[in-house]
DNA sequence: GGTCATCCGGTTTTT
DNA sequence: CCGGATGACC
């Protein structure tokens, strides 16, 4: 194998690496950091190294296990490293962390209390199911959001706490609520035979735990591991390396801590920092040259970086020659900022040296942010792409044919069950489904499968009854058809047989456009199960509903088109555009909500600030606005810190038409052109603005009235900044006592 | 039991 | 401004 002609290809491959890329790909055995800074070509040295694995060293692609941030780069690294070798290597694993652990638990899934089929529950899914789970606790819903409850057991998961384990650190009333349900929830989801998001990551690192003969087999399959944004790992997934890696080390890491934007994710920064200290033969390479960015994008990004702190410390070399400098843009509003970008858009993609759309990103913190562009993009007819925004599967119809499709592959999904049965209605409401539920709960039993349990069910009417059993038919032929029928197929009968049209159709006139979508679900469907060959064993419907649970990017439906991508920062993660829009660089918005007292908030939003920058291959524009609409209501902003420390003469100061005609006293352009950084802050710093910027700056005791519940006088304060609540009495007493965000509650002051 | 209107509360980022 | 929850009505 070694002989092989292919081996030339590698050789080539080498030759164009600079000696650092050289040193990473030559690596062989044992453990090795690579820090690869934005842009360094660390795709190239992933891809190139795997080749060489194969190539050079004969090792059977079967011995491989690559991790990629997203599905995306996944595919990526499947087509390069084919280009390279010459054909698909077989038998390799690639995918992202959830989709290898769902692999691995399909094979498993004995071990950890599931059967091969079992269901993922997306966040909607394990969501419905928290709040069950509290109303079966008599756990208040008021009291404490679902969401909060998950995001507390969600932590604890991502974390590889046990149930029983956070019972004994719960201390606060929440942690304690949240405990609870943990347990029940843990029950539930094997009860249903399913596992949610985290559990893909968990589950896998519990069999490897608890199982020596596991642990022993995957090392031996997988003799080399290679870990992309090494970053962004957590600590279930930093285990779950370590304990692959156990046996003959030969691991490989790539990342960037200045790149780490998932800190709320649970993502721990010191997976790369401390890389060494876990691997004490570690070799560490890093690669600071970058082959992306001119050099006025490449200084602004270092400029930004080095106002952080907790970091390895890297400088980024450009390669490339001088471009254009970097626009800083003041616009007044939301809308001017998006008209100001879409002009530029037309004007970058125009003329001679003229951009194609493709080329151009507009890169935002929040997903709200698209509708401005959206509209202003729109309405000059600029082809866009919308990355991740609405999800195609978080549509309301496609989610519920998906019910019926989880319900079909999985008869003990019962947040399936719940979804499916009610879509289109057919005489059962909330009073049958929670008998049904109870009496199923109480004999242990998936409800598909009481359902047509007349016996147990005499207690409800005989219509109810009957309605039930025909739906739990209707499943079990589907389920008969589902076993070796395309996915397709498979839909287009369902289709017919609950008169799905019809029931879009009767719903008002988005019914042909929701029909459109679940049309597009169809194909895909055919699609997806045509193009995955070689996953063993399960049946087609369990290939794709796996398929659709783990993919973000639907997009690929055209990928091609030529659009313009909008997207916010965390999606542009790994990405390269040759013209990138910034938008919304207004504190607050930002970086998001004052994080004073939270540094290391701050510096998170700070990368992914850092992140969007080195985006930019040839031009880079921040844009900020005035005043923005947030939420139904007009806030004045002013620039965001981040753009503070940024010596002048990298940015090139531009004030939209709108704003200049706006500003009476002090003309904008003055303040901004002529020195950016401190003194723009006090061109905006009066104390109308701060003043809403921040929440009012109540006191207990305080009088207060509201535009509805009239005035009352604060009780109590908690919480700081955005997540300030406060507790008022109001004098009215049929309105009596109520706790509102300060944010949003819109109190005025000085009422007696 | 199903449908519609109104109210209320909550705002980040995603595999 | 949105989505979900709630309650009045058919």
């Amino acid at each position: 194998m070694s002989s092989s002609p292919t081996t030339e290809v590698t050789e080539s491959a080498l030759a164009s690496l600079n000696p650092a890329q050289r040193e990473a790909v030559l690596h062989f055995e044992g453990p090795i950091l690579v820090l690869a800074g934005a842009g360094s070509g660390k795709t190239r040295v992933l891809t190139t190294r795997i080749a060489r694995l194969i190539d050079h060293h004969g090792v059977d692609p079967a011995h491989i296990l690559a991790v990629t941030f997203t599905n995306k780069a996944a595919g990526e690294m499947r087509e390069r490293i084919a280009r390279l070798v010459g054909d698909t290597p077989n038998g390799m694993w690639v995918g992202t962390f959830h989709a290898i652990g769902a692999r691995m638990l399909r094979r498993e899934a004995h071990l950890v209390g599931r059967t091969a089929s079992f269901t993922i529950y997306d966040e909607d899914d394990s969501l419905a199911a928290v709040r069950r789970v509290m109303d079966r606790l008599r756990i208040s819903t008021k009291q404490w959001t679902p969401k909060a409850i998950r995001g507390a057991i969600s932590g604890a998961k991502n974390a590889l706490v046990s149930p029983a384990e956070y019972a004994t650190l719960a201390m606060d009333p929440l942690s304690k609520a949240a405990s609870l349900v943990y347990e029940d929830l843990e029950r539930t989801l094997r009860g249903a035979n399913a596992v949610d998001f985290d559990d893909l990551l968990v589950l896998p690192v519990r069999v490897l735990q608890e199982n020596p003969d596991r642990v022993a087999a995957y090392r031996e399959r997988f003799r080399f591991l290679l870990v992309d944004e090494y970053q962004d790992t957590n600590r279930a997934q930093y285990q779950f390396v370590k304990l692959l890696a156990g046996g003959e080390g030969n691991l490989l890491v790539v990342g960037d801590d200045d790149q780490s934007i998932y800190g709320w994710r649970g993502a721990d920064i010191r997976n790369i920092l401390d890389f060494e200290r876990d691997f004490p033969s570690a070799a560490v390479v890093r690669l600071e040259e970058n082959y992306r960015s001119t050099p006025q994008v490449l200084d602004l990004a270092n400029a930004v970086i080095s106002a952080n702190t907790s970091r390895r410390g890297k400088t980024l070399r450009a390669t490339l020659g001088s471009g254009d400098p970097v626009t800083a843009v003041a616009t007044l509003d939301e809308r001017d900022e998006a008209e100001f970008v879409a002009e530029e858009v037309i004007s970058l993609s125009g003329g001679a040296r003229a951009l194609k759309l493709r080329d151009i990103a507009i890169l935002y913190r929040t997903n709200s942010q698209s509708r401005a562009l959206e509209e202003a993009l729109h309405k000059r007819a600029i082809p866009y792409r919308l990355i991740g925004a609405v999800r195609f599967y978080d549509r309301r119809e496609i989610r519920d044919l998906m019910g019926y499709l989880k319900l079909i592959a999985n008869p003990s999904d019962n947040e399936a069950f719940l979804r499916a049965v009610s879509v289109p209605r057919r005489g059962l409401g909330d009073a049958t489904l929670e008998v049904l539920a109870a009496v199923a709960h109480e004999a242990g039993r998936p409800m598909l499968e009481i359902a047509s349990d007349g016996a147990r069910l005499s207690m409800l009417r005989p219509a109810a009854r009957q309605a039930l059993a025909d739906f739990a038919a209707l499943i079990r032929r589907q389920n008969d058809l589902a076993a070796d029928s395309a996915v397709d197929e498979l839909l287009r009968n369902l289709i017919i047989e609950t008169r799905f049209a019809d029931h879009l159709k009767a719903g008002g006139p988005e019914g042909l456009e929701r029909l459109d979508n679940v049309d597009q679900l169809i194909s895909v469907a055919a699609e997806t199960v045509a193009d995955e060959g070689g996953e063993l064993g399960r049946t087609p419907l369990d290939r794709f509903l796996q398929h659709a649970s783990l993919s973000t990017d639907f997009d690929r439906q055209n990928p091609d088109r030529d659009a313009v991508t909008m997207m916010t920062l965390h999606n542009a993660k790994g990405l390269e555009f040759p013209a990138v829009f910034i938008t919304g660089l207004e504190e607050g918005l930002f970086p998001l909500r004052r994080t004073h007292d939270m540094p290391d908030e701050l510096e998170e939003e700070r990368r992914l600030f850092y992140v969007g920058i080195t985006r930019a291959m040839q031009k880079l524009y921040l844009s900020h606005a005035r005043s923005r609409r947030r939420n139904g209501e007009t806030l004045q902003s002013i620039p965001s810190s981040f753009l503070q420390p940024i010596p002048p003469a990298l940015l090139t100061q531009r004030a939209t038409f709108r704003l200049r005609g706006s500003t009476r006293a002090v003309p904008m352009q003055s303040a901004m052109s002529r020195r950016p950084g401190r003194d723009v802050d006090r061109s905006f710093g009066d104390s109308d603005i701060e003043a809403s910027q921040d929440a009012p700056r109540l006191v207990k005791g305080e009088r207060v009235r509201h535009a509805r519940f009239g005035s009352g006088t604060v009780t109590e304060l908690t919480g700081v900044a955005r997540d300030m609540k406060v507790t008022v009495s109001f004098d009215d007493e049929t309105i009596g006592t109520k706790r509102l965000v300060v944010q949003y509650a819109g109190l005025e002051r000085g009422f007696e």
